[in-house]
DNA sequence: GAGAAAAATACAAACGTTTGTATTTTCAGC
DNA sequence: GCTGAAAATACAAACGTTTGTATTTTTCTC
């Protein structure tokens, strides 16, 4: 007895109904608020409720209802301080439609992306939103007539809320371009192959610009500092370097910055570091990023948003967001300064 | 019927006990691998679920077991890199014993601890786990007996698996003291009152070295980064001004640091400051941050498997983890630098 | 105060599983 | 081919809700 304590028993709506001496089907409905029962009765069943510590079966309920009222959140990593809006985003915007929120990280691993989906299949969820998935497109549309799934940031997913990386990428090189850069280098983040809008717009600012495309200045974030350490040496070793660098992201271009330091080289005098998500610490490091910010709040807001329509069986447009804007601080710089030294 | 093709109908185990000619029961005895069934049967049985497509209905599972099989975990802030590896710890330790952890990110609003902990009430969980919880204890006192909760870091709670936080935080006075500050700042970060265990540890290593306590030392972080900007310039108002500060957190340290350079300090010249929680970015930052280590993944996997004994009956007892290391980095050094300029 | 309409409540089936028990089938051994 | 045990399967109830329908109770009208 002592052994568990909480598996007692839980009290049920059966319970309150022999409290107060009514069928349980008069108890559900008092509980919700129903006209149907009598407003005495409702009160007295109320606080019966809560005087008895009654707290609803999610199980019986879903099963009953065939649906929980819960919204699946599939990130890629919550780490990235990115997705902090993003989730306010979601939770607001979910509190409004009386949906609540479930969150599974799965650390960029696609297996893991794979076992949340499935998870939330199995609970019945109203819906799932995958920011930045790493699955691949077919697995997806397999489970379009099973739930509603809307994807953020991907082209060619069915349901998606899209946020125009490609312009957000533009506008940095634009940027680097502007204060002369014509030597400039890419990180690549971990992004499955051939879905790489920040690619795209680095060969495309570099195509408009009459820049010829040189390989030897992709380098490659896996997500570990360890890795920029790594892309340091790699732009060290180089014969022509580059003089400016767009990173992947803001956790990449810190690195970066800071194992080029580590090498003597400083930024932005010898070499410009553009990054890449406006995440909360970028002003703070030294020196501050330049960066590109985007709408998180906006997407999750919309993600649920769309996600809403798709339940209520409408036809819902893909949905307007704000475009990313460039933030300039002080991490990037002309050129010029690089010869000098 | 275009409306809503989701909702058409989930293959149960009904459908497949029709196709496989059987009773529904030999199904599930079936897809559980019971010795109680044929072979034959089962390997029949198990390839019409897959190629129906059966997706088992954790809700009806849920009421018939009287659990889900499920963990929940209440974040405070999964912006906050500290919790990565918390997670990790708790998902390793998760998977051995066939748990699935959901996981509520609070933001630090109590109302939101409460929410979550009520949700994963109803989903009837096997386990709840609170790290750095903001409620009051009587409130999860009430929920001992309706379900196995772990506390992470209070000492008060009944179930708990404690770092020693003092220790950490007496470790960093020791080495500002041994450095040769005797005028030390700290920062309050946004914890319950009367729950502030890095204060009690400044206190204290203060009276071991025989150095009043000056309240207009201590300053509050409330989470924004803005709230460091603040701290600056109040560090910066004082007459006697501290020559060393001990941050609540890496953030803040950061933070902090970038906002003194404004006011053309520099770290650790002329102000050294150290952090806690060695977060990602805390050896990237300039200067690279002296911070604590905390060992968060064996936290997380402590909780669980506390946790898991506790489901078992089992009476554990309190798990021993390790101890937090002091990192020293670059943030701090003697205050006679300070002198000089 | 009888009757009808309206209000309040009760009944019963269903949601998709699981599991203890009962029933049928199989197959030795003779 | 009969018996009996063992193996395989079927039956039925239960988990805690919800909801359509049926029933009872109240209230009003004349």
């Amino acid at each position: 007895m002592e052994k568990a304590r909480w598996q007692t028993h839980r009290v049920t709506i059966k319970d309150i109904a022999r409290a107060a001496n009514v069928d349980p089907s008069t108890v559900t409905r008092a509980l919700q608020g129903s006209e149907r029962v009598k407003t005495a009765t409702r009160e007295k069943i109320a606080s019966l409720a809560a005087e008895m510590g009654y707290v609803p079966d999610m199980a019986a309920r879903t099963l009953v209802n065939r649906r929980s009222g819960l919204i699946g959140v599939v990130i890629p990593d919550m780490t990235n301080p990115f997705f902090a809006e993003f989730g306010r985003g979601i939770e607001d915007e979910a509190a409004k439609h009386d949906l609540r929120i479930l969150i599974i990280d799965t650390r960029g691993v696609e297996a893991a992306e794979r076992e949340a989906v499935k998870l939330f299949l199995e609970l019945k969820v109203d819906g799932v939103v995958v920011p930045m998935a790493r699955g691949p497109q077919e697995y997806y549309d397999g489970l379009n007539d099973a739930i509603p799934l809307v994807h953020v940031n991907r082209e060619e997913a069915k349901h998606r809320v899209n946020c125009d990386t490609v312009h957000g990428s533009i506008l940095v090189m634009q940027h680097l371009l502007e204060l002369g850069h014509r030597r400039i280098g890419f990180v690549r983040g971990p992004a499955p192959p051939g879905r790489e809008p920040k690619m795209f717009a680095y060969r495309q600012a570099l195509d408009e610009a009459g820049i010829h495309y040189d390989p030897e200045l992709i380098f490659t974030f896996d997500g570990t500092l360890e890795s920029t350490e790594l892309i340091a040496e790699q732009v060290l070793a180089l014969d022509e370097r580059p003089t400016a660098i767009f990173g992947h992201n803001d956790v990449s271009a810190a690195g970066l910055i800071h194992a080029l330091r580590d090498h003597k080289l400083s930024v932005p005098q010898d070499i410009s570091v553009a990054g890449h998500d406006d995440i909360q610490l970028s002003g703070c490091i030294d020196p501050p990023l330049t960066t590109v910010a985007w709408p998180m709040y906006e997407l999750g807001q919309q993600s649920v948003r769309y996600l809403y329509s798709l339940g209520q069986g409408k036809k819902p447009r893909a949905p307007k967001v704000p475009l990313p804007r460039l933030i300039v601080r002080e991490s990037t710089g002309g050129p010029k300064a690089a010869r000098k030294s």
